[in-house]
DNA sequence: TAACTTTTTGTAAACGCTTACAATAGTGAT
DNA sequence: ATCACTATTGTAAGCGTTTACAAAAAGTTA
């Protein structure tokens, strides 16, 4: 019959009065000590300290950013999480952002472009302060709001067409490039390439990578032995095994976008009853941890994605917090790491 | 020198009353309207929404918690992003989630212990309505904190010791039971078992599984072909190959608790030499995508990670509504599926 | 010590929304 | 018409912070 104090309920947080109270301020002086205003005696600054420790004060988020103060939230936008590649991205963004004490508030597509129209809500919403959008599959349709608003974002893995986006990309020509050129130094010619999802610019650059290295080599491009994909392990099987059925003479190296793409490429060579690397070479892209665990190890362009994630913050911050900059584009390089997926090619017999 | 009207600032967002005034009602109308109150009038639910639509308004989160009402934001703390499991987990939590129309803010532990603790500010903040943990590392450490406040949580493939938590997890002593019985049928009796970081409960009962089977085909256990892992791949592939180079008999099968660490495992058998499944049988647990990716396909146990997350996400989204619920625990049904990395052994010679 | 400065602190008005309570409009019965 | 209800809408008080502005306290200088 008595529940009037101890109802069920949650039990009350302390708020800024509350501390105000008792340590005998104005909560005006709390919030001041608390957001770190140079102005504040000494003295009044441990008291209130004191008051907050006993309490257990924590600020509510919420009040806070209505009031004009800032959320400390940035909205990240994935295609999806069912692997490294996000996964690492992401570990360069969490140190970056816990150094400011951010937090993220996580939107996945799921790899549907119409899912990323929820960017709406996530800024509409006013909670965000920024936003870094991973590789999203349809940019143009929205990055126009973006800027409209004058709402911080930086592109990773992709990029707008009007080059006024923030953009943290790795060198995705070059990248390709080099590795095409390395299969062709070990005597392959013929170079299957299994492309991104070619919505997104980092897998059109790598298209074009590997066309001018052919191209530089002496090597006809030849349109049969690109096969579209889409990043997607599955995919890269599938493609993979049609093209192998359907190549007359077969490639004796297939270079991937991404090494989920190798990796399914790999499968399906080796299912079709092809050796890697003694039938076929496979090169693949990006360097999740994963491509030197697969047997065997995977060749691959690195990119680095740990650090393009904390670049991205940190660019976004900047952003943040002085939306004057102009928008920067900064490209990371890439580097061929070398494992066991590859093999010098017989001269033909 | 105009710059009164257009300055570089960012475009002012519509608020409730903004709607209010072009609908012609009052703000707190436009508030019944938008959270679906009944007692409106069909016209005027029709005029605001027509204004909403005109003005692109969409509420402000933080306003709208502030107010008491809720911020439909779900905490996720997950162990890390780089692999299939989490990720997986989350296309449950993500479809869900966005059937309730809430958004998810995300904290990786980077399988750090003392992360954790963030869950400190994750709750205190008061951003958050509820607490998904993935596996968390050190759940009793700040269990208590959590319930003392009444505030809605569920642990997902982890348990408390209390049995107040609400749990979500699969049968995973019958899952390692069954599959280390299947091995038995094949005639393997040196069977191995990599286990997960022992302080997960799922851990533990997987090993409990294991032994049980053991007993139960009357094997011996024995404790040195018992090797703690961590459910990382790296871990699964060294202390693979530390387990081969040391067992005097070598083992014909080895049972690991997650795919990542069967993963590794098999490249430290293939690279001792071994050919998988001839000369030694493994066997998963979890049935991430890549199982069926690898060479050779992985046989492993099945949990239904994406019913996993859907499932708790439904706990969670219930013991938000109402926190009387008793606390729940759900145990989902695992299924082996064989795959092609089991092999009947040969009768001894 | 008066007259200024400069620090330090308090007051009170937002921020955008929800919601208890009060007021008004509508409806059918009388 | 008038009354008694009920359906609908408006008013205004918060929610917990920040912050412009004003007031008070402490220091300086003459």
């Amino acid at each position: 019959m008595n529940n009037e104090e101890n109802s069920p309920k949650k039990k009350q947080r302390a708020t800024i009065n509350d501390v105000a109270r008792v340590s005998g301020v104005s909560n005006a002086t709390v919030s001041r000590v608390l957001s770190g205003y140079e102005f504040v005696r000494e003295t009044t600054r441990n008291r209130v300290m004191e008051a907050v420790e006993h309490l257990g004060y924590v600020a509510n988020l919420q009040a806070r950013s209505l009031a004009g103060g800032r959320s400390r939230i940035i909205g990240l936008l994935v295609p999806n999480l069912d692997n490294s590649y996000v996964g690492t991205i992401t570990q360069g963004i969490d140190r970056e952002l816990a150094r400011a004490g951010c937090d993220v508030i996580l939107y996945t597509s799921h790899r549907h472009p119409a899912n990323e129209s929820l960017y709406v809500s996530a800024i509409a919403n006013g909670l965000t302060e920024g936003l870094l959008l991973i590789a999203p599959l349809a940019p143009t349709t929205y990055l126009d709001v973006l800027r409209e608003q004058n709402f911080p974002y930086v592109l990773v893995d992709q990029a707008d067409d009007t080059d006024n986006s923030n953009v943290v990309e790795a060198t995705n020509w070059q990248g390709a490039y080099e590795a095409t050129h390395y299969l062709n130094q070990l005597g392959h010619t013929r170079i299957a390439f299994i492309t991104g999802s070619l919505a997104v610019r980092s897998a059109i650059d790598r298209l074009h990578g590997y066309k001018a290295a052919l191209v530089n080599c002496n090597i006809p491009v030849r349109e049969e032995l690109i096969i579209e994909g889409d990043y997607q392990q599955q995919t890269g099987y599938e493609i993979t095994r049609r093209l192998l059925q359907s190549a007359k003479p077969l490639p004796t190296a297939i270079l991937a976008s991404n090494d989920l793409s190798a990796f399914g490429a790999m499968d399906a060579a080796r299912e079709y009853g092809l050796r890697i690397p003694d039938d076929i070479s496979i090169i693949g892209f990006d360097d999740i941890p994963q491509a030197s665990f697969v047997y065997p190890k995977l060749t691959t362009v690195r990119q680095p994605l740990e650090l393009m994630g904390q670049v991205a913050i940190k660019i976004l911050l900047e952003q943040i917090e002085g939306p004057s900059h102009p928008p920067q584009r900064v490209a990371l390089a890439t580097q061929l790491v070398i494992r066991d997926s590859c093999r010098r090619i017989d001269p033909p017999e």
